[in-house]
DNA sequence: ACTTCGATCAAACGTTCGTTTTAATGTTAG
DNA sequence: CTAACATTAAAACGAACGTTTGATCGAAGT
Protein backbone atom coordinates (compact mmCIF):
# COMPACT_ATOMS: atom_id res chain seq x y z
CA UNK A 1 0.00 0.00 0.00
CA UNK A 2 1.36 3.77 -0.64
CA UNK A 3 3.42 2.33 -2.81
CA UNK A 4 3.84 5.86 -5.11
CA UNK A 5 3.18 8.35 -2.50
CA UNK A 6 6.66 7.33 -0.98
CA UNK A 7 8.71 9.28 -4.03
CA UNK A 8 8.88 12.51 -2.15
CA UNK A 9 10.17 14.47 -4.69
CA UNK A 10 12.89 17.61 -4.16
CA UNK A 11 11.93 20.23 -6.48
CA UNK A 12 14.91 21.94 -5.63
CA UNK A 13 13.93 24.45 -8.09
CA UNK A 14 11.00 25.51 -6.58
CA UNK A 15 12.88 26.92 -3.77
CA UNK A 16 15.64 27.45 -6.10
CA UNK A 17 14.63 29.51 -8.98
CA UNK A 18 18.16 30.63 -10.49
CA UNK A 19 19.14 27.00 -10.50
CA UNK A 20 20.84 26.68 -14.33
CA UNK A 21 19.82 23.05 -13.99
CA UNK A 22 16.18 22.42 -14.87
CA UNK A 23 17.30 19.70 -17.55
CA UNK A 24 17.24 17.32 -15.00
CA UNK A 25 13.89 16.49 -14.72
CA UNK A 26 12.24 14.92 -11.86
CA UNK A 27 11.39 12.11 -14.78
CA UNK A 28 15.04 10.77 -14.26
CA UNK A 29 14.80 10.88 -10.35
CA UNK A 30 11.71 9.01 -10.07
CA UNK A 31 12.99 6.45 -12.28
CA UNK A 32 16.01 5.66 -10.57
CA UNK A 33 13.82 5.56 -7.21
CA UNK A 34 11.68 3.36 -8.53
CA UNK A 35 13.89 1.20 -10.09
CA UNK A 36 15.95 0.42 -6.73
CA UNK A 37 13.10 -0.56 -5.71
CA UNK A 38 11.42 -3.00 -8.15
CA UNK A 39 15.68 -4.33 -8.97
CA UNK A 40 15.96 -4.92 -4.96
CA UNK A 41 11.97 -6.37 -4.89
CA UNK A 42 12.56 -8.79 -7.60
CA UNK A 43 15.94 -8.93 -9.48
CA UNK A 44 17.71 -7.35 -12.48
CA UNK A 45 16.60 -9.94 -14.88
CA UNK A 46 13.00 -10.59 -13.88
CA UNK A 47 12.07 -6.55 -13.80
CA UNK A 48 11.48 -5.58 -17.16
CA UNK A 49 11.20 -2.15 -18.45
CA UNK A 50 7.43 -1.77 -18.80
CA UNK A 51 7.06 -2.60 -15.09
CA UNK A 52 9.50 0.33 -14.03
CA UNK A 53 7.84 2.69 -16.09
CA UNK A 54 4.64 2.23 -15.33
CA UNK A 55 5.22 1.90 -11.97
CA UNK A 56 6.93 5.42 -12.01
CA UNK A 57 4.29 6.69 -14.07
CA UNK A 58 6.24 8.00 -16.95
CA UNK A 59 6.19 6.63 -20.52
CA UNK A 60 7.89 3.80 -21.70
CA UNK A 61 10.53 5.39 -23.57
CA UNK A 62 11.76 7.63 -21.27
CA UNK A 63 14.65 5.12 -19.86
CA UNK A 64 16.05 5.29 -23.19
CA UNK A 65 15.68 8.07 -23.38
CA UNK A 66 17.35 9.49 -20.37
CA UNK A 67 19.72 6.31 -19.87
CA UNK A 68 19.93 4.56 -22.83
CA UNK A 69 19.93 1.19 -21.87
CA UNK A 70 18.14 -1.13 -19.06
CA UNK A 71 21.99 -2.41 -18.46
CA UNK A 72 22.94 1.91 -18.26
CA UNK A 73 19.70 2.15 -15.76
CA UNK A 74 21.28 -0.07 -13.55
CA UNK A 75 24.37 0.77 -13.06
CA UNK A 76 22.99 4.97 -12.71
CA UNK A 77 20.74 3.50 -9.82
CA UNK A 78 24.00 1.64 -8.32
CA UNK A 79 26.44 5.00 -9.07
CA UNK A 80 24.70 7.72 -7.41
CA UNK A 81 24.84 5.96 -4.22
CA UNK A 82 28.36 4.35 -4.29
CA UNK A 83 30.28 7.56 -5.49
CA UNK A 84 29.06 8.61 -2.24
CA UNK A 85 29.24 6.00 -0.01
CA UNK A 86 32.80 5.26 -0.89
CA UNK A 87 33.79 8.86 -0.89
CA UNK A 88 32.82 8.69 2.66
CA UNK A 89 34.63 5.88 2.81
CA UNK A 90 37.84 7.09 2.42
CA UNK A 91 37.47 10.41 4.24
CA UNK A 92 36.71 8.51 6.93
CA UNK A 93 39.55 6.11 6.51
CA UNK A 94 41.87 9.95 6.07
CA UNK A 95 41.00 11.21 9.22
CA UNK A 96 41.60 8.09 11.17
CA UNK A 97 45.00 7.74 9.28
CA UNK A 98 45.66 11.67 10.22
CA UNK A 99 44.22 11.34 14.21
CA UNK A 100 46.73 8.61 14.42
CA UNK A 101 49.65 10.09 13.08
CA UNK A 102 51.28 7.22 11.28
CA UNK A 103 50.40 4.41 13.84
CA UNK A 104 48.69 1.51 12.82
CA UNK A 105 44.96 1.77 13.05
CA UNK A 106 42.89 -0.53 15.26
CA UNK A 107 40.95 -3.27 13.42
CA UNK A 108 37.88 -2.04 14.86
CA UNK A 109 38.53 1.16 13.92
CA UNK A 110 38.66 -0.12 10.38
CA UNK A 111 35.68 -2.15 10.56
CA UNK A 112 33.56 0.34 11.67
CA UNK A 113 34.89 3.17 9.05
CA UNK A 114 34.66 0.66 6.34
CA UNK A 115 30.85 -1.66 7.65
CA UNK A 116 29.82 1.48 9.72
CA UNK A 117 29.23 4.05 7.10
CA UNK A 118 27.45 1.45 4.81
CA UNK A 119 25.45 0.44 7.68
CA UNK A 120 24.37 4.09 8.48
CA UNK A 121 22.93 5.00 4.58
CA UNK A 122 20.47 2.15 5.89
CA UNK A 123 18.62 4.29 8.45
CA UNK A 124 18.67 7.31 6.04
CA UNK A 125 15.95 7.18 3.73
CA UNK A 126 17.17 9.88 1.54
CA UNK A 127 20.15 7.73 0.93
CA UNK A 128 18.18 4.91 -0.37
CA UNK A 129 17.62 3.41 3.09
CA UNK A 130 17.48 -0.46 3.18
CA UNK A 131 16.27 -0.88 0.23
CA UNK A 132 19.36 0.02 -1.46
CA UNK A 133 21.14 -1.83 1.06
CA UNK A 134 19.68 -5.19 0.11
CA UNK A 135 19.58 -4.19 -3.43
CA UNK A 136 23.74 -4.08 -3.23
CA UNK A 137 23.82 -7.21 -1.17
CA UNK A 138 21.75 -8.94 -3.86
CA UNK A 139 23.40 -7.48 -6.73
CA UNK A 140 26.80 -8.19 -5.68
CA UNK A 141 26.47 -11.87 -6.45
CA UNK A 142 24.87 -11.32 -10.06
CA UNK A 143 27.07 -13.22 -12.55
CA UNK A 144 26.38 -10.80 -15.62
CA UNK A 145 29.31 -9.72 -16.85
CA UNK A 146 28.40 -5.79 -17.20
CA UNK A 147 27.32 -5.94 -13.18
CA UNK A 148 31.14 -7.22 -12.12
CA UNK A 149 33.28 -5.16 -14.15
CA UNK A 150 30.99 -2.13 -13.15
CA UNK A 151 31.76 -3.21 -9.50
CA UNK A 152 34.56 -3.66 -10.00
CA UNK A 153 35.57 -0.42 -10.92
CA UNK A 154 33.49 1.46 -8.67
CA UNK A 155 34.94 -0.93 -5.22
CA UNK A 156 38.94 -0.76 -6.72
CA UNK A 157 40.12 1.90 -4.63
CA UNK A 158 38.65 1.75 -1.96
CA UNK A 159 39.23 -1.80 -1.51
CA UNK A 160 42.81 -0.77 -2.46
CA UNK A 161 42.32 1.78 0.51
CA UNK A 162 40.92 -0.37 3.56
CA UNK A 163 43.46 -3.74 2.60
CA UNK A 164 46.58 -1.68 3.03
CA UNK A 165 45.46 -0.24 6.64
CA UNK A 166 44.29 -3.61 7.72
CA UNK A 167 48.05 -5.34 6.54
CA UNK A 168 49.28 -2.24 8.68
CA UNK A 169 46.81 -3.09 11.60
CA UNK A 170 47.78 -6.68 11.69
CA UNK A 171 51.13 -7.09 11.03
CA UNK A 172 51.79 -10.88 12.31
CA UNK A 173 48.71 -11.96 10.20
CA UNK A 174 49.46 -13.42 6.55
CA UNK A 175 48.05 -10.78 4.01
CA UNK A 176 46.63 -13.51 2.25
CA UNK A 177 45.11 -14.62 5.37
CA UNK A 178 43.65 -10.95 5.75
CA UNK A 179 42.24 -10.80 2.03
CA UNK A 180 40.47 -13.83 2.84
CA UNK A 181 39.00 -12.54 5.94
CA UNK A 182 37.96 -9.32 4.40
CA UNK A 183 36.41 -11.44 1.98
CA UNK A 184 34.24 -13.29 4.46
CA UNK A 185 33.33 -10.10 6.11
CA UNK A 186 31.83 -8.67 2.96
CA UNK A 187 30.29 -11.89 2.07
CA UNK A 188 28.68 -12.08 6.04
CA UNK A 189 27.79 -8.00 5.76
CA UNK A 190 25.79 -8.80 2.19
CA UNK A 191 23.97 -11.85 2.81
CA UNK A 192 22.81 -10.00 6.54
CA UNK A 193 21.49 -7.34 4.77
CA UNK A 194 20.46 -9.33 1.32
CA UNK A 195 18.96 -12.08 3.37
CA UNK A 196 16.64 -9.98 5.64
CA UNK A 197 13.63 -11.85 4.03
CA UNK A 198 14.88 -15.14 2.36
CA UNK A 199 17.09 -16.28 5.23
CA UNK A 200 14.58 -15.13 7.93
CA UNK A 201 12.43 -17.88 6.84
CA UNK A 202 15.76 -20.06 7.06
CA UNK A 203 16.18 -19.39 10.32
CA UNK A 204 13.19 -19.35 11.87
CA UNK A 205 11.50 -15.88 12.06
CA UNK A 206 13.04 -14.96 14.87
CA UNK A 207 15.03 -12.27 13.07
CA UNK A 208 11.97 -10.90 12.00
CA UNK A 209 10.34 -10.77 15.23
CA UNK A 210 13.34 -8.61 16.48
CA UNK A 211 13.27 -6.31 13.38
CA UNK A 212 9.82 -4.90 14.30
CA UNK A 213 6.87 -4.27 12.23
CA UNK A 214 6.87 -3.75 8.50
CA UNK A 215 5.98 0.03 8.39
CA UNK A 216 8.22 1.57 5.49
CA UNK A 217 10.61 3.53 7.23
CA UNK A 218 11.20 2.96 10.84
CA UNK A 219 10.88 -0.40 10.79
CA UNK A 220 14.06 -0.47 8.13
CA UNK A 221 15.67 2.34 9.88
CA UNK A 222 15.91 0.61 13.24
CA UNK A 223 16.46 -2.70 11.70
CA UNK A 224 20.08 -1.05 10.37
CA UNK A 225 20.87 0.21 13.35
CA UNK A 226 20.41 -3.44 15.12
CA UNK A 227 22.19 -4.82 12.24
CA UNK A 228 25.08 -3.21 12.52
CA UNK A 229 24.85 -3.38 16.60
CA UNK A 230 25.31 -7.16 15.98
CA UNK A 231 27.21 -7.41 13.03
CA UNK A 232 30.29 -5.76 14.44
CA UNK A 233 31.57 -7.89 17.23
CA UNK A 234 30.69 -10.96 14.84
CA UNK A 235 33.38 -9.26 12.10
CA UNK A 236 35.61 -8.24 14.08
CA UNK A 237 35.77 -11.48 16.38
CA UNK A 238 35.99 -13.61 12.54
CA UNK A 239 38.74 -11.26 12.25
CA UNK A 240 40.97 -11.75 14.39
CA UNK A 241 40.26 -15.00 15.29
CA UNK A 242 43.35 -17.33 15.58
CA UNK A 243 45.36 -18.58 12.31
CA UNK A 244 44.47 -22.00 11.13
CA UNK A 245 47.21 -23.95 10.96
CA UNK A 246 48.81 -25.38 7.90
CA UNK A 247 50.42 -28.18 7.30
CA UNK A 248 51.85 -27.23 3.94
CA UNK A 249 50.90 -24.16 1.54
CA UNK A 250 51.69 -21.23 3.37
CA UNK A 251 52.10 -19.42 0.13
CA UNK A 252 51.97 -20.34 -3.50
CA UNK A 253 55.92 -20.01 -3.89
CA UNK A 254 56.63 -23.00 -6.10
CA UNK A 255 55.35 -23.25 -9.18
CA UNK A 256 53.36 -26.21 -7.87
CA UNK A 257 52.38 -28.71 -10.31
CA UNK A 258 47.98 -29.57 -10.13
CA UNK A 259 48.22 -32.33 -7.89
CA UNK A 260 47.03 -35.81 -9.09
CA UNK A 261 47.19 -34.58 -13.09
CA UNK A 262 46.43 -37.66 -14.77
CA UNK A 263 45.87 -37.45 -18.38
CA UNK A 264 43.36 -34.57 -19.43
CA UNK A 265 39.71 -35.67 -20.51
CA UNK A 266 38.50 -33.00 -21.04
CA UNK B 1 35.73 -24.57 -24.83
CA UNK B 2 35.13 -28.34 -25.14
CA UNK B 3 31.82 -27.39 -23.20
CA UNK B 4 29.47 -30.26 -23.82
CA UNK B 5 32.54 -33.54 -24.07
CA UNK B 6 33.02 -33.34 -20.32
CA UNK B 7 28.87 -34.52 -19.94
CA UNK B 8 30.54 -37.84 -19.12
CA UNK B 9 27.50 -40.42 -19.21
CA UNK B 10 27.47 -43.09 -16.82
CA UNK B 11 25.59 -46.12 -18.91
CA UNK B 12 24.96 -48.04 -16.09
CA UNK B 13 22.96 -50.56 -17.98
CA UNK B 14 25.72 -51.11 -20.53
CA UNK B 15 27.41 -53.26 -17.80
CA UNK B 16 23.82 -54.15 -16.13
CA UNK B 17 21.86 -55.21 -18.74
CA UNK B 18 19.58 -56.22 -15.76
CA UNK B 19 18.36 -52.89 -14.53
CA UNK B 20 14.97 -52.50 -14.35
CA UNK B 21 15.18 -49.00 -14.57
CA UNK B 22 15.41 -48.47 -17.84
CA UNK B 23 12.70 -45.61 -17.72
CA UNK B 24 14.94 -43.28 -16.46
CA UNK B 25 16.78 -42.31 -19.30
CA UNK B 26 20.23 -40.64 -19.37
CA UNK B 27 18.17 -37.41 -20.78
CA UNK B 28 16.88 -36.03 -17.58
CA UNK B 29 20.42 -36.72 -15.96
CA UNK B 30 22.26 -34.57 -19.12
CA UNK B 31 19.67 -32.25 -18.58
CA UNK B 32 20.03 -32.14 -14.94
CA UNK B 33 24.08 -31.49 -14.86
CA UNK B 34 24.18 -28.73 -17.45
CA UNK B 35 21.39 -27.09 -16.15
CA UNK B 36 23.14 -26.83 -12.84
CA UNK B 37 26.31 -25.55 -14.70
CA UNK B 38 24.58 -22.85 -16.38
CA UNK B 39 22.14 -21.37 -13.55
CA UNK B 40 25.20 -21.31 -11.67
CA UNK B 41 27.05 -18.99 -14.61
CA UNK B 42 24.78 -17.09 -16.13
CA UNK B 43 21.57 -17.35 -13.33
CA UNK B 44 17.97 -18.48 -13.54
CA UNK B 45 16.43 -15.91 -15.31
CA UNK B 46 19.23 -15.46 -17.80
CA UNK B 47 19.69 -18.70 -18.64
CA UNK B 48 17.20 -19.88 -21.40
CA UNK B 49 15.53 -23.28 -22.21
CA UNK B 50 17.12 -23.35 -25.48
CA UNK B 51 20.59 -22.45 -24.35
CA UNK B 52 20.02 -25.57 -21.74
CA UNK B 53 18.46 -27.93 -24.25
CA UNK B 54 21.25 -27.50 -27.23
CA UNK B 55 24.24 -27.49 -24.47
CA UNK B 56 22.82 -30.70 -23.28
CA UNK B 57 22.23 -32.01 -27.01
CA UNK B 58 18.12 -32.60 -25.96
CA UNK B 59 15.48 -31.56 -27.96
CA UNK B 60 13.52 -28.26 -26.63
CA UNK B 61 10.49 -29.94 -25.08
CA UNK B 62 12.55 -32.46 -23.30
CA UNK B 63 12.77 -30.10 -20.11
CA UNK B 64 9.00 -29.84 -20.08
CA UNK B 65 8.08 -33.24 -20.86
CA UNK B 66 11.08 -34.65 -18.18
CA UNK B 67 10.30 -31.48 -15.26
CA UNK B 68 7.14 -30.07 -16.08
CA UNK B 69 8.33 -26.34 -16.37
CA UNK B 70 11.57 -24.26 -16.09
CA UNK B 71 10.82 -23.31 -12.13
CA UNK B 72 10.33 -27.20 -11.95
CA UNK B 73 13.91 -27.86 -13.34
CA UNK B 74 15.80 -25.62 -11.20
CA UNK B 75 14.02 -26.85 -8.17
CA UNK B 76 14.79 -30.75 -8.70
CA UNK B 77 18.60 -29.31 -9.52
CA UNK B 78 18.87 -28.45 -5.90
CA UNK B 79 16.68 -31.54 -4.51
CA UNK B 80 18.69 -34.24 -5.76
CA UNK B 81 22.29 -32.59 -4.15
CA UNK B 82 20.16 -31.09 -0.91
CA UNK B 83 18.65 -34.60 0.01
CA UNK B 84 21.57 -36.14 0.61
CA UNK B 85 23.47 -33.27 2.25
CA UNK B 86 21.04 -32.28 4.75
CA UNK B 87 20.49 -35.91 5.50
CA UNK B 88 24.12 -36.04 5.66
CA UNK B 89 24.14 -32.85 8.28
CA UNK B 90 21.46 -34.57 10.23
CA UNK B 91 23.29 -37.42 10.75
CA UNK B 92 26.83 -36.00 10.82
CA UNK B 93 24.90 -34.50 14.07
CA UNK B 94 22.75 -37.48 15.51
CA UNK B 95 26.46 -39.36 15.79
CA UNK B 96 27.59 -35.95 17.75
CA UNK B 97 25.13 -36.34 20.11
CA UNK B 98 25.10 -39.67 20.83
CA UNK B 99 28.96 -39.90 21.29
CA UNK B 100 28.38 -37.08 23.67
CA UNK B 101 26.09 -38.63 25.65
CA UNK B 102 23.95 -35.71 26.81
CA UNK B 103 26.74 -33.51 26.84
CA UNK B 104 26.48 -30.34 25.05
CA UNK B 105 28.65 -30.12 22.00
CA UNK B 106 31.78 -27.76 21.09
CA UNK B 107 30.92 -25.38 18.84
CA UNK B 108 33.27 -25.86 16.17
CA UNK B 109 32.51 -29.67 16.23
CA UNK B 110 28.75 -28.15 15.31
CA UNK B 111 30.13 -26.04 12.92
CA UNK B 112 32.05 -28.96 11.25
CA UNK B 113 28.82 -31.16 10.87
CA UNK B 114 27.14 -27.98 9.17
CA UNK B 115 29.81 -26.43 7.22
CA UNK B 116 32.71 -28.83 6.59
CA UNK B 117 29.77 -31.28 4.84
CA UNK B 118 29.25 -28.93 2.90
CA UNK B 119 32.23 -27.78 1.85
CA UNK B 120 33.65 -31.74 1.20
CA UNK B 121 30.47 -31.92 -1.61
CA UNK B 122 32.42 -29.02 -3.30
CA UNK B 123 35.68 -31.50 -3.34
CA UNK B 124 33.52 -34.25 -4.59
CA UNK B 125 32.89 -33.60 -8.73
CA UNK B 126 30.07 -36.53 -8.68
CA UNK B 127 28.48 -34.35 -5.91
CA UNK B 128 28.25 -31.37 -8.09
CA UNK B 129 31.38 -29.96 -6.87
CA UNK B 130 32.18 -26.78 -6.70
CA UNK B 131 29.54 -26.25 -9.34
CA UNK B 132 27.02 -26.56 -7.13
CA UNK B 133 28.18 -24.98 -4.28
CA UNK B 134 28.40 -21.51 -6.52
CA UNK B 135 25.01 -21.95 -7.30
CA UNK B 136 23.80 -22.38 -4.19
CA UNK B 137 25.60 -19.53 -2.79
CA UNK B 138 24.18 -17.50 -5.65
CA UNK B 139 20.66 -18.70 -5.32
CA UNK B 140 20.10 -17.98 -1.45
CA UNK B 141 19.81 -14.42 -2.51
CA UNK B 142 17.11 -15.13 -5.68
CA UNK B 143 14.29 -13.13 -4.61
CA UNK B 144 11.57 -15.42 -6.89
CA UNK B 145 8.70 -16.39 -4.76
CA UNK B 146 9.31 -20.10 -5.51
CA UNK B 147 12.90 -20.42 -4.68
CA UNK B 148 12.94 -18.79 -1.32
CA UNK B 149 9.39 -21.44 -0.20
CA UNK B 150 11.71 -24.05 -1.72
CA UNK B 151 14.47 -23.47 0.24
CA UNK B 152 12.48 -22.78 3.38
CA UNK B 153 11.26 -26.20 3.03
CA UNK B 154 14.48 -27.97 2.15
CA UNK B 155 16.44 -26.65 5.23
CA UNK B 156 13.45 -25.72 7.46
CA UNK B 157 14.25 -29.30 9.73
CA UNK B 158 18.19 -29.27 9.92
CA UNK B 159 18.59 -25.46 10.62
CA UNK B 160 16.19 -26.40 13.53
CA UNK B 161 18.15 -28.85 14.96
CA UNK B 162 21.31 -27.25 14.07
CA UNK B 163 19.80 -24.37 16.08
CA UNK B 164 18.96 -26.15 19.06
CA UNK B 165 22.55 -27.64 19.39
CA UNK B 166 23.87 -24.33 19.03
CA UNK B 167 21.56 -23.16 22.06
CA UNK B 168 22.76 -25.71 24.11
CA UNK B 169 26.36 -25.18 22.87
CA UNK B 170 26.42 -21.64 24.08
CA UNK B 171 24.00 -21.74 26.77
CA UNK B 172 25.29 -18.15 28.03
CA UNK B 173 24.53 -16.32 24.57
CA UNK B 174 21.76 -15.32 23.75
CA UNK B 175 19.02 -17.24 21.68
CA UNK B 176 18.51 -14.49 19.63
CA UNK B 177 22.13 -13.13 19.22
CA UNK B 178 22.88 -17.29 18.29
CA UNK B 179 20.29 -16.88 15.66
CA UNK B 180 22.19 -13.52 14.43
CA UNK B 181 25.11 -15.04 14.56
CA UNK B 182 23.96 -18.43 12.47
CA UNK B 183 22.55 -15.87 9.82
CA UNK B 184 26.08 -14.05 9.34
CA UNK B 185 27.99 -17.41 9.26
CA UNK B 186 25.13 -18.61 5.98
CA UNK B 187 26.22 -15.39 4.44
CA UNK B 188 30.17 -15.52 4.87
CA UNK B 189 30.14 -18.76 3.39
CA UNK B 190 27.56 -18.47 0.46
CA UNK B 191 29.29 -15.44 -0.42
CA UNK B 192 32.89 -16.64 0.39
CA UNK B 193 31.49 -19.36 -1.86
CA UNK B 194 29.50 -17.84 -4.87
CA UNK B 195 32.19 -15.03 -4.82
CA UNK B 196 34.94 -16.84 -5.75
CA UNK B 197 35.07 -14.52 -9.11
CA UNK B 198 32.76 -11.94 -8.59
CA UNK B 199 34.60 -10.70 -5.12
CA UNK B 200 38.14 -11.69 -6.09
CA UNK B 201 38.34 -8.68 -8.33
CA UNK B 202 36.68 -6.71 -5.63
CA UNK B 203 39.54 -8.45 -3.47
CA UNK B 204 42.51 -7.86 -6.24
CA UNK B 205 42.87 -10.96 -7.43
CA UNK B 206 44.82 -12.17 -4.40
CA UNK B 207 42.36 -15.22 -4.19
CA UNK B 208 42.60 -16.08 -7.43
CA UNK B 209 46.60 -17.06 -7.11
CA UNK B 210 45.50 -19.08 -3.96
CA UNK B 211 42.98 -21.22 -6.01
CA UNK B 212 45.59 -22.61 -8.80
CA UNK B 213 44.84 -22.64 -12.40
CA UNK B 214 41.81 -22.74 -13.67
CA UNK B 215 41.84 -26.33 -14.89
CA UNK B 216 38.08 -27.79 -14.58
CA UNK B 217 38.18 -30.14 -11.34
CA UNK B 218 41.61 -30.00 -9.48
CA UNK B 219 41.67 -26.71 -9.03
CA UNK B 220 38.52 -26.43 -7.72
CA UNK B 221 38.62 -29.35 -6.18
CA UNK B 222 41.90 -27.47 -4.20
CA UNK B 223 39.92 -24.44 -3.74
CA UNK B 224 37.24 -26.19 -1.85
CA UNK B 225 39.46 -27.39 0.69
CA UNK B 226 41.47 -24.55 1.09
CA UNK B 227 38.48 -22.75 1.56
CA UNK B 228 37.52 -24.95 4.13
CA UNK B 229 40.93 -24.05 6.00
CA UNK B 230 40.16 -20.51 6.08
CA UNK B 231 37.11 -20.32 6.67
CA UNK B 232 35.89 -22.64 9.76
CA UNK B 233 38.44 -20.87 11.76
CA UNK B 234 36.85 -17.44 10.61
CA UNK B 235 33.38 -18.69 11.25
CA UNK B 236 34.57 -19.88 15.13
CA UNK B 237 35.71 -16.69 16.09
CA UNK B 238 33.12 -14.63 15.09
CA UNK B 239 30.20 -17.53 16.84
CA UNK B 240 32.40 -16.71 19.71
CA UNK B 241 32.84 -13.11 19.66
CA UNK B 242 32.18 -10.87 22.86
CA UNK B 243 28.80 -10.13 23.09
CA UNK B 244 27.55 -6.52 21.82
CA UNK B 245 27.12 -4.33 24.96
CA UNK B 246 23.64 -2.35 24.97
CA UNK B 247 23.51 0.34 26.99
CA UNK B 248 19.85 1.13 25.78
CA UNK B 249 17.52 -0.29 23.53
CA UNK B 250 17.47 -4.62 23.70
CA UNK B 251 14.01 -3.44 21.91
CA UNK B 252 12.92 -0.27 20.04
CA UNK B 253 12.40 2.33 22.31
CA UNK B 254 13.64 5.91 21.79
CA UNK B 255 14.82 7.73 18.44
CA UNK B 256 18.34 7.12 19.51
CA UNK B 257 21.06 9.21 18.04
CA UNK B 258 24.35 6.93 16.15
CA UNK B 259 26.29 6.02 19.51
CA UNK B 260 29.67 7.64 19.39
CA UNK B 261 31.85 4.79 18.76
CA UNK B 262 35.77 5.03 19.85
CA UNK B 263 35.44 2.58 22.47
CA UNK B 264 38.99 0.81 23.05
CA UNK B 265 39.08 -2.85 21.67
CA UNK B 266 41.34 -6.14 22.37
C1' DA C 1 1.77 -58.94 -36.09
C1' DC C 2 -0.52 -55.52 -34.01
C1' DT C 3 -1.13 -52.67 -30.20
C1' DT C 4 0.53 -49.89 -26.46
C1' DC C 5 3.07 -46.49 -24.41
C1' DG C 6 6.88 -43.79 -22.94
C1' DA C 7 10.37 -40.95 -25.15
C1' DT C 8 11.98 -37.81 -28.70
C1' DC C 9 11.40 -34.79 -32.47
C1' DA C 10 10.33 -30.59 -35.50
C1' DA C 11 7.38 -26.89 -35.64
C1' DA C 12 4.56 -23.59 -34.11
C1' DC C 13 1.92 -21.23 -30.38
C1' DG C 14 0.95 -16.65 -28.08
C1' DT C 15 3.29 -13.53 -25.12
C1' DT C 16 6.64 -10.46 -23.52
C1' DC C 17 11.03 -8.55 -23.95
C1' DG C 18 14.31 -4.20 -24.88
C1' DT C 19 14.60 -0.91 -28.16
C1' DT C 20 13.43 2.33 -31.90
C1' DT C 21 10.77 5.42 -34.52
C1' DT C 22 7.84 9.26 -35.43
C1' DA C 23 4.99 12.74 -33.95
C1' DA C 24 3.39 15.95 -30.47
C1' DT C 25 4.37 18.75 -26.53
C1' DG C 26 5.97 22.60 -23.68
C1' DT C 27 9.65 25.78 -22.74
C1' DT C 28 13.46 29.13 -23.97
C1' DA C 29 15.93 32.48 -26.70
C1' DG C 30 16.29 35.71 -30.65
C1' DC D 1 6.12 35.14 -33.46
C1' DT D 2 9.13 31.80 -34.51
C1' DA D 3 12.95 28.75 -34.59
C1' DA D 4 15.44 25.60 -31.68
C1' DC D 5 15.61 22.54 -28.13
C1' DA D 6 14.73 19.08 -24.63
C1' DT D 7 11.24 16.15 -23.16
C1' DT D 8 7.16 13.18 -23.48
C1' DA D 9 3.74 10.37 -25.98
C1' DA D 10 1.94 6.52 -28.80
C1' DA D 11 2.88 2.84 -31.65
C1' DA D 12 5.41 -0.48 -33.61
C1' DC D 13 9.75 -3.20 -34.39
C1' DG D 14 12.17 -7.78 -34.52
C1' DA D 15 13.81 -11.05 -31.45
C1' DA D 16 13.61 -14.20 -27.82
C1' DC D 17 10.99 -16.22 -24.28
C1' DG D 18 8.42 -20.62 -21.98
C1' DT D 19 5.25 -23.74 -23.41
C1' DT D 20 2.31 -26.78 -26.31
C1' DT D 21 1.09 -29.60 -30.12
C1' DG D 22 0.99 -33.61 -33.12
C1' DA D 23 3.85 -36.77 -35.56
C1' DT D 24 7.40 -40.32 -35.21
C1' DC D 25 10.28 -43.77 -33.29
C1' DG D 26 11.38 -48.08 -30.78
C1' DA D 27 11.01 -51.46 -27.63
C1' DA D 28 7.85 -54.37 -24.65
C1' DG D 29 3.03 -56.90 -23.97
C1' DT D 30 -0.58 -60.06 -25.31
Amino acid sequence: MTSISSVQIRYSWASDPMSDQKTTSDTRERILDVAERLFMENGYEATSMRTITSAAEVNLAAVNYHFGSKEALLCEVFRRRLAWLNQQRLQALDELEAQAAGAPLKPSQILEAFFGTLLRMGEDPSLGGMTFLRLLGRTLTEPAEFIRTFFAGEYAQVIDRYKLALFRALPDVPKAEIVWRLHFMLGAMSYAIAGTDVLQVVTGCELGDLAGESADDPGDTALARRLAQRLMPFLLGGLRAPLPQFHELPFPSPPTPPPRGGRGDS
